[in-house]
DNA sequence: TGGGATTTGTTCGTATGTATC
DNA sequence: TGATACATACGAACAAATCCC
């Protein structure tokens, strides 16, 4: 298993699938601007992944610019600015 | 493309090739013994490659016994001893 | 002030699946 | 068939920034 809603058997990548269940969390308000992201352990736990496929799921939110990072302090949804 | 000094469609194998321009690079003293090579991210950016297929390449350096590599910090042009 | 815990950053180790030649 | 090459995924070790008591 790998989480409520991931499938590993899709032709869509694990992480693909993540960043999508996430960039809904962050689109939808869920997670309003500047709330930090869940911890790279956490997100390793709710979706049962690994940390490889955690970080490559939170490289397309910040690739998209939904997201920014912060060494030793944890991801935050980008604020308007 | 794939770098400067590969060519995707030689008959030599592109991990060979990798490893040819590595080699030189230790052989000519243009990395010194003790010296950490670029990491494997690097290699790839570098010569537009994938992970695959420089690690390839350093096994090859490995086997030689040019370099040595430990887990967590890097590879490393072999000390005269 | 110090030190441990938390968190992200970097790096190599291993395995699997797909595609191509 | 086997060798090559890429992408994905999980593990593990080490490093650095931050946080907290």
């Amino acid at each position: 298993m790998a989480g409520r809603w991931i499938d590993p058997d899709s032709a869509t990548p694990v992480y693909r699938q993540v960043a999508n269940v996430l960039r809904d969390r962050i689109t939808r308000g869920v997670w309003q601007p500047d709330r930090r992201l869940p911890s790279e352990p956490d997100l390793e736990a709710e979706f049962e992944i690994s940390r490889d496929t955690v970080r490559r799921a939170l490289d397309v939110l910040r690739q998209e610019g939904l997201i920014v990072t912060v060494k030793g302090r944890g991801s935050f949804v980008r604020p308007k600015s």
